[in-house]
RNA sequence: GCCUCCAUCGUCUAGCGGCCCAGGACAUAGCCCUCUCAAGGCUACAACAUGGAUUCGAAUUCCAUUGGAGGUGCCA
């Protein structure tokens, strides 16, 4: 077991082939997370070394949404570091210097075998219902001659030369030691025709070179772990901590999540990479919470956690190695409380975009006067300007069904908003504190319910049946208008009598 | 098919041999508060996959079964 405490150095290694995956920025967060509890850090690689799937845009939008999240990195493509580069396309030497110094100890070997036979080799195996692995044609080939032929021009790959025979165990800091048959094991390519790296030679250089003390990363590695596991021991290097995370399954619970899927996720408000996370009206801090306990806990009793606490409470004991899957409801949840978390004049800045993108002509001061009104009543920011709406109208017009009350006939509604009229006419402090106990007053002289009255109240005022409470939102939009919308209530109703 | 990993409420989890006829959170339902809606408070519902073994004692250890996930590329 190591010590937590020691400063680790961590790195997320994604390759720019799509977007940034929820699941990747848990990863990546828990790199963050130990890094900054221990005092090490944490390095952020590109690994790009599949030039077919490559995509130009990925890179950019994975420092966006990391730094979205509140990550940033200590060494990076971005920003250097004193063991760069960090992109591995700007490695490529490096790789082959590896990858022939694996040849020159007997650890590798020069296979010339062509895609085709290759294609037809996998057939047969299929056909006798073997399972597909290379059958090592070219791993007795003296050097001498391999050599030879890869001056001579023959295309070859480079394969990993493993046992055949006994059991390699690796141990994973989640599921302690995993134990595989070498009979299941086969000569890996870790150098393809083109001269680029696979993944296995690629990271397993980089993570020794760059003095990766703890390799967090998918399960789907689990896989090539003992293959891993046999490049650092030929080299002779000293193996890192493997800490496998657990796979985020789809809401169902039922397998990753699909691409049709994410798209009906995308259509109910949701979405699954990060970038769509700030549109949508989420938090960066609540995204942070909700994914950290993806599959973890930190602390048996809460989970409303800050970075900080995030920082402070982590740890891989807490790690579940098994699948979990993603709960958007819970999402919400976290996204409500960090809103209600939030200061009313940070609150107010980050609505203030949404504000306007609603189409509501206002600024930060308009927006924050509406910020007590509506900062326990959201689940989103784009909440906020739904909330909010009908207090930057300039009218209201008047609607019956919202006017009418409970047992109520037009006749009552009418004597109740002349009344309400001249009452609040002759308000002077026109506050919600301020207001509430002669409007309370004038309900009992009228003999009506407190509901009845407010309610319809509320529907002169606000054209709605639900909003914030009433004195509040008077006070937001000021007596003239307040005024303006009773008088228009009285109008409306006089003339539907 | 084969290989590997995994298995506590619907979901995320606490639990590391007695403190557990299993605790928290989300969701759901009810009540309270209340000018509506929220927020908040309280309550309810709800789980150790199955079968063996070890032990005085098992959710916790071991084995099997079943179920789930991942892998099986000159992708990562």
């Amino acid at each position: 077991m190591t010590n937590e405490n020691k400063p680790a150095r961590v790195r997320f290694a994604p390759s720019p082939t799509g977007r940034l995956h929820l699941g990747g920025a848990r990863t990546a967060l828990y790199d963050y997370l130990i890094a900054k509890k221990t005092g090490g850090q944490f390095i952020l690689r590109i690994e790009d070394t599949d030039r077919t799937r490559y995509v130009p845009t990925a890179e950019q939008e994975i420092i966006d949404g990391l730094h979205w999240l509140g990550i940033q990195w200590d060494e990076g493509p971005d920003i250097g570091g004193p063991y760069g580069p960090y992109r591995q396309t700007e490695r490529k030497e490096i790789y082959q210097k590896v990858a022939e110094q694996l040849v020159e100890i007997g650890a590798a070997y020069y296979c010339f075998c062509t895609p085709e036979r290759l294609e037809e080799m996998r057939r047969q195996q299929a056909e006798n219902n073997e399972f597909p692995h290379y059958d090592g044609h070219c791993r007795d080939i003296p050097l001498e001659e391999a050599k030879r032929r890869v001056a001579a021009g023959e295309p070859h790959v480079i394969r990993l030369k493993v046992p055949h025979e006994g059991t390699t165990v690796v141990h994973d800091m989640l599921r302690g030691d995993i134990s595989i048959d070498n009979k299941q094991l086969e000569d890996a390519i870790i150098l393809k025709t083109d001269g680029w790296a696979l993944y296995h030679l690629a990271a397993m250089v980089d993570d020794h070179m760059m003095g990766i003390t703890h390799v967090i990363r998918s399960s789907e590695w689990l896989p090539s772990l003992p293959l891993h596991h046999m490049i650092y021991q030929a080299l002779g290097w000293d193996e890192p901590e493997w800490v496998h995370l657990s796979v985020l399954l789809s809401p169902s619970g039922k397998g990753k999540l699909s691409k049709r899927e994410s798209e009906e996720l995308l259509k109910q408000g949701y979405a699954v990479f990060l970038t769509d996370f700030a549109d949508l009206g989420y938090l960066p801090e609540a995204v942070t919470n909700w994914i950290a306990q993806m599959g973890a806990s930190f602390d048996g009793e809460n989970d409303f956690f800050a970075m900080d606490d995030l920082i402070e409470k982590f740890s891989f004991e807490h790690l579940n190695p098994a699948p979990a899957a993603m709960n958007f409801l819970k999402l919400d949840h976290f996204n409500g409380a960090h809103i209600r978390s939030l200061t009313q004049k940070d609150l107010a800045r980050r609505l203030l975009p949404f504000f306007l993108k609603a189409g509501i002509n206002t600024d930060y001061e308009g927006v924050y006067k509406v910020v007590p009104c509506i900062q326990e009543r959201m689940v989103k920011l784009t909440d906020g300007p739904e909330v909010a709406r009908f207090m930057f109208e300039e009218d209201i017009p008047p609607v019956m069904d919202q006017l009418m009350q409970k047992k109520l006939e037009i006749s009552d509604c009418i004597k109740i908003a002349e009344k309400a009229f001249e009452v609040i006419s002759g308000l002077d402090d026109f506050t919600a504190v301020g207001m509430e106990q002669p409007l309370r007053d004038m309900v009992a002289e009228l003999g009506y319910k407190p509901g009845q009255v407010f309610g319809l109240l509320r529907g002169a005022i606000s054209g709605q049946k639900v909003t914030p409470p009433l004195f509040d939102c008077m006070e937001v939009i000021g007596k003239e208008k307040v005024l303006q919308r009773i008088a228009d209530a009285v109008e409306f109703l006089k003339a539907n009598q």
